[in-house]
DNA sequence: GATCGCATGTAAGTGGTTACATGATTTA
DNA sequence: TAAATCATGTAACCACTTACATGCGATC
């Protein structure tokens, strides 16, 4: 069974909104999808290529002046055709690896007063994450309400807020938690 | 900067609970902690003959017939150092990617029946998740109450509980607005 | 009669990150 | 004057997964 090359599928993704350079994709999804999505280039300028060579994406070439020219790619039919295949599959459930919860499983091997510390930390990563995702709504998504768009891609901004939010919860919780303890113990 | 090895210091921390062989780790991580960790033999077993090599393990043979010798390690003072010290370190945020996500963005270029259905397949497993974490929480945390290891375990299950809870209310929030906008568009 | 559990391990493959290289232009 | 932005890309590295190999004993 093959590897799926999700970069590949993120590519062919973002074309199919608007023609984009490997700069502009970086770009876009470290801004906009980062709560759920991350791209390097050291993934990118070579998914690009490889996309280029099998006529999945065409490129165009804007000149420029003092700095390398823009490579600008597009979804050719047969790249729509690839992205509308893989759409079409079930996505299988991601494993993830949470270092603060393994750290959190040993908590009998570490020091009380820096497992709280780095609570703290977690949760005011958490909270600025809130506010980074209701900038990204008002900035880039409220303009297109209305739009078929609109829809999904409020979705997608959702699921970051609810779960982040549930982080949060969870935070303070076991901050409350582990603090009280540590009086009593 | 070099490239942490976590698997290296989830086999300390689990060793700090108890001895355990190679296939033990496996089973507990599979069972217990699956649900914010996992970890394969391929990884497993270089990472522990590795750390016997650097002496913060030590392993003693338990000749067994019909199958291969149990290898059961132990931490050494050395190990137990190196833990505690990995442990005051502060977690770094992981990245994720989610492949539903990614899909559910790019949802103009899909077909809205076809998302329905992978949305329906997402909550079942995320209702199956948040089952077997009632089961961990009776059969696996239960027994430890009272114990200094429980708040600790209770923390990382509860992280489990809430955030499948909350993918749980964005899924059925999502089928409903992506089920009405099926009707009227 | 097939598959699961026990129990060790290896080989191959790859997806992905980090750091580097280049260099003009604009901003702090 | 230091650093960020634009914009391309490569090289090195590795952590991790999957599949395979072995083989007994018990269960379905």
């Amino acid at each position: 069974m093959p590897r799926s090359n999700k970069t590949e599928f993120a590519v062919l993704g973002l074309l199919s909104i608007q023609p984009m350079s490997g700069y502009d994709m970086r770009k876009f999804v470290a801004y906009s999808l980062s709560f759920f999505w991350q791209e390097s280039y050291g993934q990118l300028y070579p998914t690009l290529r490889r996309l280029l060579a099998r006529r999945l994406v065409s490129r165009s070439v804007e000149p420029a002046k003092g700095k390398p020219d823009r490579h600008v790619y597009r979804l050719t039919a047969a790249g729509r055709k690839r992205l509308a295949s893989w759409l079409s599959e079930d996505a299988k459930p991601e494993s993830v690896r949470i270092e603060l919860l393994l750290k959190l499983f040993f908590g009998t091997s570490g020091q009380p007063p820096r497992q709280i510390e780095q609570l703290d930390v977690f949760l005011l990563g958490q909270k600025e994450k809130l506010a980074r995702l209701d900038r990204v709504a008002s900035e880039k998504l409220k303009p297109y309400e209305g739009t078929p768009d609109y829809p999904y891609w409020f979705a997608t901004l959702r699921y970051g807020v609810l779960l982040t939010q549930a982080r949060i919860v969870w935070g303070e919780e076991t901050l409350n938690r582990l603090r009280s303890a540590a009086r009593k113990g």
